[in-house]
DNA sequence: GTCCAGGTGAGTG
DNA sequence: CACTCACATGGA
């Protein structure tokens, strides 16, 4: 267990952001401060605020050279995200709201292969779905992992000893499974396009490797082209699998958030980093929605 | 039981 | 083009 001190950097934020499906609380310290879990790479990592530090202090249960090698730039901690925020309109309202909520948020840089099969499956469906049917993909494999965990299960509320995690599944895997394996997931009519996927990838007929050098036009051209992703999974694949900063995946929610605050326009100067401030501007979208769905069931149950 | 979910492809005019 | 419509399944 290491600890760190992160400025700028929100994991409940980053959590239900809507980009990973992954990163799921397991317990909590003094009933406070939650310990999330994050599959990715093959690895698993705790991590969680330190309760006896202040503010920016955390806990994380890698060694320090996996944080440098690998954490750091999982979490984008390299970049100052102000300068990110430095694009918005001073005279911009909504979007300082967004931000303010949203501070901490930061885009992770997630593996392509396992966003492109996430996104495939998050198409109608909700977030807890897509998260119940990703991990299920995962175990298909039956090649389960576990990290030491003693040190959090002395400190936390529901951690066991021992934490046991799933890696993604690689394209060569999942093109060796059947049609039925994959469905029992709960894939239901996207079963088809994931084993497409997993077909193109594994052959090499789709790159992904290749596509990191490609500009975001050849990027998206390319991804088009599996039977089952469009526009939105194609954009969410480049955000988080790519870290396409300027891309901005339109789903219902952010086409709701354009007409009402935008008049169904970007502004011009965004655009470098929109999928930025659109990952704000979601999380904000998503929380005020909640917020309003509570209010609605409380007020039907009196 | 009903409604809806970080959409997409196919069909139509 | 712009517009419909079906699509499998699980979570609330």
């Amino acid at each position: 267990m290491i600890h760190l001190t992160l400025k700028d950097f929100d994991l409940t934020a980053i959590a239900e952001s809507g980009q990973c499906f992954r990163m799921t609380s397991v317990g909590n310290i003094n009933e406070k401060y939650p310990v999330y879990k994050i599959v990715a790479s093959g690895k698993c990592l705790l991590i969680s605020r330190d309760p006896e530090g202040g503010q920016d202090s955390y806990l994380a249960s890698c060694t320090e050279s996996e944080w440098e090698d690998y954490y750091k730039h999982y979490f984008d901690l390299t970049t100052d995200y102000e300068s990110y925020r430095s694009y918005a309109d001073p005279s911009d309202e909504f979007l300082k709201s967004c931000m303010d909520y949203g501070t901490g948020i930061r885009i992770l840089n997630q593996d392509p292969w396992e966003m492109l099969i996430s996104f495939i499956i998050s198409q109608r469906k909700s977030v807890p779905a897509i998260r119940t049917t990703v991990e299920k993909l995962c175990a298909l494999a039956e090649e389960e992992c576990f990290i030491d965990s003693s040190e959090w299960h002395a400190l936390t509320h529901g951690i066991p000893e021992k934490t046991t995690y799933y890696p993604f599944p690689d394209a060569e895997t999942l093109a060796g499974l059947d049609d039925r394996e994959i469905g029992s997931t709960g894939t239901g009519y996207r079963t088809g396009y994931i084993m497409e996927a997993a077909r193109k990838v594994s052959t090499g007929e789709i790159d992904l490797k290749a596509l990191s050098e490609a500009s975001d036009e050849v990027l998206l051209e390319e991804l088009l082209k599996i039977h089952g992703v469009g526009i939105k999974v194609a954009s969410c694949t480049a955000l988080f699998g790519f870290h396409r900063l300027s891309l901005c995946p339109e789903d219902v929610w952010m086409k709701r958030v354009k007409e009402q605050f935008y008049r169904g326009t970007w502004p011009e100067s965004y655009k470098p980093v929109l999928g930025v401030l659109q990952q704000y501007m979601f999380y904000y979208a998503r929380l005020e929605h909640e917020k309003d769905k509570i209010k609605r069931t409380g007020r039907e149950k009196q």
